[in-house]
DNA sequence: CGAAACTTTGACAAACGTCAACACAGGTGG
DNA sequence: CCACCTGTGTTGACGTTTGTCAAAGTTTCG
């Protein structure tokens, strides 16, 4: 579905103002970074279709063919990589204007699973028409390898998480990412729901879940956080921002 | 220094042939891979210049203005990342024909330093030229584009070692990933010399050396492999495979 | 309302890190 | 050429962190 308001209604609804790039509120986290008003219509014709997924489904798995990338509209993602004798790992979760499907276009097969943790939507972005426009259109292609560029070092810092810090490290880094990304996008960064398990938080950070749980109680009795279920409130954020901030390894 | 070759002498000194990506003999691992001749001399125009990074220096750091990637044409390096209080995370090794500081690209300045880790040289590729290059040249655009992808593949793949794997896991993933690279380069996969510290092995596989040191003890009590400081002698791969294959986690 | 999935907590075990001593190799300067 | 120094590697004893197993509480959803 195209934004395809006439020029004759300049007011436009806002279901239909988040169609297009270049009114989408999520354009400053997104693909149309730093792209020009001019551009972003371009950008337009590139995005074309929208997907849904429900909670628990797949968005691709490991292995489907690779054909398009994908931008969170609306949800929350989660992806995961399994090794063929079935050891798992979380690599990452995805919220709104944030980018899926980048490892497909290595080998034209998606390398790991992206599953909805809650209802969402996503910018299906047909990767062949994304090749093909950047090719007369620099401000793009620039800026999708700064994207692809950003998750090589995000990446980088997951490995010196997961190589490099202990338990409480690890969760309270996880937490300010977290807060940090939902503050960017308007939301609180104190009141948090959690939209994974602790197991999910547990396989994203190289732990147990029974280690997450009972560092969350820790954090709790120490006064850092308010912990009910998946309810959180950050009460201590500089105290979770001393404790990655102060190797003691 | 550029391939100026003559027409009239198809027969060229091996030292000349080496310095055309057309003619190298890393081309099916590097940059150049599924590239056809005829695009391959365009190639040449971009990778105009070599240097040399003697073991100890490093090729970049972190925080270093992003202006070039480089291909590895001799030597080894490491890759590491250092957060703001200290902690270090050596975030991979790379060989001949392996690409050097696509970190550098999300915000024109690296996020990593790589150093040498015996004498070493590289070819360097203007980052600006290799954009506006491939604007003209869809193989070439794929073909970076596949090498960004692969590394993110790449990494997830650490980060299920890191995350998923014990000790004697990590280090039997190591020592496969390290002599399949090793004999697609024509070298012996049996007979390795490590360019590394064993401190260096256990900041990439999240251990301290002393745990990296004793599995090593351990793979030779168990007749795995033959350790005499860095020369390694790998006996059974087979038992390798089947301890990194079998997840008992 | 009940089953299934998730979370918390405790007791105990295993893996890995820490600290320390010593061995070994390579390079430098006397 | 040897002595020495420094960086690196090995090994042991012990401590800490995290994992394992189990039970019970809580939430979610059909």
């Amino acid at each position: 579905m195209q934004n395809s308001t006439p020029h004759s209604t300049p007011i436009r609804p806002v279901e239909s103002l988040q169609v297009a790039c270049a009114s989408c509120n999520l354009r400053e986290l997104c693909l149309p970074l730093g792209l020009s008003t001019n551009d972003l219509d371009r950008l337009d014709t590139l995005v074309n279709r929208r997907r849904t997924v429900p909670k628990g489904e797949q968005l691709f798995r490991s292995g489907d063919n690779f054909a398009a990338l994908y931008a969170v509209r609306t949800g929350f993602f989660k992806t995961s990589v399994t090794s063929e004798d079935g050891r798992d790992q979380v690599t990452g979760f995805q919220m709104a204007g944030e980018l899926l499907g980048l490892d497909g276009i290595s080998t034209d097969r998606h390398h790991c699973d992206a599953t909805a943790l809650e209802d969402s939507s996503v910018c299906v972005i047909n990767y062949a028409d994304l090749e093909s426009l950047s090719q007369h259109f620099t401000a793009l292609q620039h800026s999708f390898h700064k994207i692809m560029s950003r998750e090589i070092v995000r990446d980088q810092g997951v490995m010196l998480l997961l190589g490099s810090m202990r338990a409480e490290e690890r969760l309270a880094a996880f937490l300010l990412n977290l807060t940090e990304r939902l503050e960017a996008r308007g939301f609180s960064g104190t009141a948090v729901v959690l939209r994974m398990t602790r197991e999910e938080i547990g396989s994203y950070l190289g732990l147990k879940l029974e280690t997450v749980s009972r560092t969350f109680s820790k954090f709790q009795d120490e006064g850092l956080l308010e912990v009910k279920q998946r309810q959180i409130r950050v009460l201590r954020a500089d105290a979770l921002q001393q404790m990655v901030a102060n190797a003691t390894r």
